[in-house]
DNA sequence: TAGTTTGTTCAGTTGAAACTGAACAAGCCT
DNA sequence: AGGCTTGTTCAGTTTCAACTGAACAAACTA
């Protein structure tokens, strides 16, 4: 069993083969809370879970070891350190004469956190304001179809969220002044 | 039918009873694209979509008439407008000598925002702070069962977060000032 | 070649949250 | 009282994304 050597702690179940190790307090709590986080996030659990046990893992950690810690079966650690690769939150470390992949996280988490702040955020951003662009040449084109006053109206709303979103807009190169 | 007279442009099918009413193009767009900021943020989508069909109006609607827009039952309308309510998008139209309840969109974003701000993000930071506090305590106690080298190792990243996380919440105030 | 080890893909299952129908409550009118 | 109208509550259904098992692919071994 050379997969478990990677965890230093373990004098746990030897015996008792396909059980998850014995996490210490600590770890399980970090866990919960990565998970919780990334759920807020709109990330599955999962991936948070991930992050979280490598984020106090001392070693790199194999798939099969990630899956058995937090109970995953091997397609959801697949596709859970995919994500988070792409995310930027962990990455792959190559040990020579092994051909297993092995994950750690991550630690510049400025770095992580700018990441997802231009990946979700801003995108989501520039998306919106592309969806506002949108209804407003909508609404000439709806304009025959619209009673005068009607068309008044919708207009000004839609002139109020312009104003709105540039204000936010404003604010994000502060944000990322921050971070950077 | 008093009810339909509330939407101003309505030459629209007359003899077909319970038809949605055929909302113009930019509105549809509108209630949409509330519906997946809605689902963005967490909340489910129909209370953005609500909120959408609400923004656009010109006069406000009652439960029955927004349930038929947006096909939802009378009890999805409810706890939407509930959820709407609490959060401070919508609010209760009175009209003398009717005893319906009717709703209109709070027009004020800014304060929208500073609301969803305070009651999710702001919330969820602190939340943050405690859990941080929990974790680096749970780590004094599980001491013992660490090894020296792991136990240096989690606090050094515990650590990490916490100036991470202090950051952060130098960056607040801003935030705030931008919104208020 | 067949056999091992490791990771990915995908059709099908599951679970949790949103939604619904129906019963109920509260207020009004005869 | 009984009968409308309107809104709420809640048990049951639906929906949808996350997760899984199993088949597959790729790279190595013997």
């Amino acid at each position: 069993m050379p997969s478990d050597a990677l965890i230093k702690s373990t004098e746990t179940t030897v015996s008792d083969s396909d059980a998850a190790p014995e996490l210490v307090d600590t770890r399980v709590e970090m866990i919960e809370t990565c998970g919780r986080l990334a759920q807020s996030l709109g990330f599955p659990r999962s991936i948070g879970e991930i992050y979280g046990l490598l984020y106090l893992a001392t070693d790199p950690m194999g798939m099969e070891e990630i899956g058995r810690a937090l109970s995953l079966s091997k397609a959801s650690v697949s596709t859970g350190t995919r994500q988070l690769k792409a995310l930027g939150a962990i990455r792959k470390v190559w040990r020579r004469e092994d051909r297993k992949d092995y994950f750690e996280a991550v630690l510049d988490l400025g770095e992580l956190a700018r990441r997802v702040y231009d990946n979700i955020f801003k995108a989501r951003m520039e998306n919106a304001d592309k969806r506002l662009d949108s209804l407003l040449s909508q609404l000439s084109a709806d304009r025959r179809a619209l009673g005068r006053e009607e068309h008044a109206v919708i207009e000004a709303r839609l002139k109020r969220l312009r104003k709105l979103q540039s204000r936010v807009k404003r604010l994000m190169p502060l944000v990322e002044k921050v971070f950077r």
